[in-house]
RNA sequence: GGAGAGAUGGCUGAGCGGUUGAAAGCACCGGUCUUGAAAACCGGCAAAGGGGCAACUCUUUCCUGGGUUCGAAUCCCAGUCUCUCCGCCA
């Protein structure tokens, strides 16, 4: 969320910065509520003054007007609560402004290369789509899910199931032991502050899973992304400036309607309900924004190269931008059946754009209190990780070529095949 | 599920109707001392919002939301969370 009082500084670089997102958004009924709201806080202060004023003189005589002087605080107050909240309504749901760096652009199609890595290779057959490839293993399973579920789900059995674990395990370990992330295994299920904070809601309460509890009772949501719980952890936190920056990893299960997305990626396990993803997030001082999402990308990249996958990075353009990022490298990967890149991380600086919604600050001695920055990244999607792996490692036989690096976390197996 | 106890500044923790934005300690920052450091001593140190070019100033905030009162951290009600005991269950 935006601060009021820096965009009232600059008022038209605002108004510009948030051009590039093409959101419409009712700039002149901004400007007045604040404005209106002021007055009426000013109004409010004055009487609030006097009214402490007769308090604390005792003077009995006074007392009945210092009733009166309440009533009409309450009056004012009432609208200064209402138009604070219409204040607070377009707040939560204007997007951050993208960095300088993003290029302007409407949709995925003005995304940006930045480098392409690792060589695509060369089949002398028809590579098969990760599907055919995991049904003909017998070891994913999509009518299955549907049967005890629903659409969206999948069955992972045998040594695939051992592959997915093996690549959050393999993940993991990296982000832990090269990359300086301490591992967190968080709750799975999220306040609404918590959503709010990291800026799911209010604006996309329609993608949530919300757990049906007993009414009046706070609402809770499952998990998007770790990205949410992750980052959250220092919500409403003065942090001590020597321990910046945070950096968190966990893998978990994420949970997505997926609305909007009917009869998109219908087949196979690109787009599901439920999904594991290792997720780093890292909390850093304002100015150090940047070169933590340099760093955050290598690390994410790093695992593919590892992994040898080719891939390719992206920077989005201002239109395909998360809600919450002020600057977001994509990494995609090659898939062979696909024919072409697609998405398997996704890293993003938010500035202090989540930090401001969840009151998240250090104290530098010379500028004062600061709102923290924040980032995350997928450091991958392991889903889809697991697909890039069955596409890019298949044989014709029908066997798959465990990575390398893969072996160890898998009893040393060297191939998956139907025996 | 039953019975209690509690929630105060970065942390620990006092206060339980009237200059209490809040004692004390720790942490932190500045200084004196020291060859340097530690210790000791002195000083500073909450956040949010409003007004002001600024110095500065005002308001709000002691879990959240209501209420009582001229006045609430302090009393009442509701909610959230935490802890202890009992029961139940991984």
């Amino acid at each position: 969320m935006h601060n009021l009082k820096e965009i009232r500084k600059n008022f038209d670089g605002f108004k510009k910065g948030l051009k590039k997102r093409f959101v419409d958004i009712d700039f002149d009924k901004l400007e007045d509520l604040d404005k209106n709201n002021r007055e009426l806080i000013q109004k409010k202060e004055l009487l609030e003054k006097e009214k402490k004023d007769i308090s604390k003189s005792k003077d009995k005589s006074l007392f009945a007007k210092s009733k009166d002087i309440s009533e009409n605080i309450e009056r004012i107050n009432e609208k200064q609560k209402l138009i604070q909240k219409s204040l607070d309504d377009i707040l939560s749901n204007i997007p951050n402004i993208p960095h300088n760096d993003v290029p302007e652009g409407k949709n995925e199609t003005d995304n940006i290369e930045i480098n392409k890595s690792g060589t695509i290779r060369k089949f002398d057959f028809t590579p098969s789509s990760h599907y055919k490839i995991g049904e003909k293993l017998g070891m994913l399973d999509f009518d299955l899910a549907t049967k005890t579920t629903g659409s969206r789900f999948v069955f992972v059995k045998n040594k695939l199931a051992l592959l997915e674990r093996a690549l959050s395990n393999f993940m993991l370990d990296t982000h832990i032991k090269k990359n300086g992330y301490e591992e967190i295994s968080p709750p799975l299920l999220a306040s609404e502050a918590t959503m709010f904070g990291t800026g799911q809601l209010p604006k996309f309460e329609n993608d949530q899973f919300e757990v049906k509890l007993e009414e009046g009772t706070d609402r809770k949501f499952l998990i998007p992304t770790a990205e949410v719980i992750l980052t959250n952890i220092v919500k409403d936190k003065i942090i001590d400036i020597k321990s910046l920056p945070m950096r968190f990893v966990a893998s978990t299960p994420c949970f997505r309607k997926e609305a909007g997305s009917y009869g998109k990626d219908t087949k196979g396990m690109i787009r599901q309900h439920q999904f594991y993803k290792v997720e780093m997030v890292s909390i850093v001082e304002q100015d150090k924004c940047s070169d933590e999402l340099e760093r955050m990308t290598n690390c994410a990249t790093g695992i593919l190269d590892l992994l040898e996958l080719p891939y390719r990075k992206m920077i989005l353009c201002s239109g395909d931008m998360g809600f919450s990022a002020e600057k977001t490298y994509d990494i995609e990967v090659w898939l062979p059946s696909e024919n072409r890149y697609r998405e398997i991380s996704s890293c993003s600086s938010c500035s202090t754009f989540q930090a401001f919604r969840m009151k998240a600050r250090y104290k530098d001695q010379t500028k004062g209190t600061l709102y923290a920055g924040t980032l995350n990244g997928s450091g991958l999607a392991v889903g889809r990780t697991l697909i890039a792996i069955l596409e890019n490692y298949q044989e014709k036989d029908g066997t798959i070529t465990i990575p390398k690096v893969l072996r160890p976390y898998m009893n040393n197996l060297e191939k998956i095949s139907l025996n």
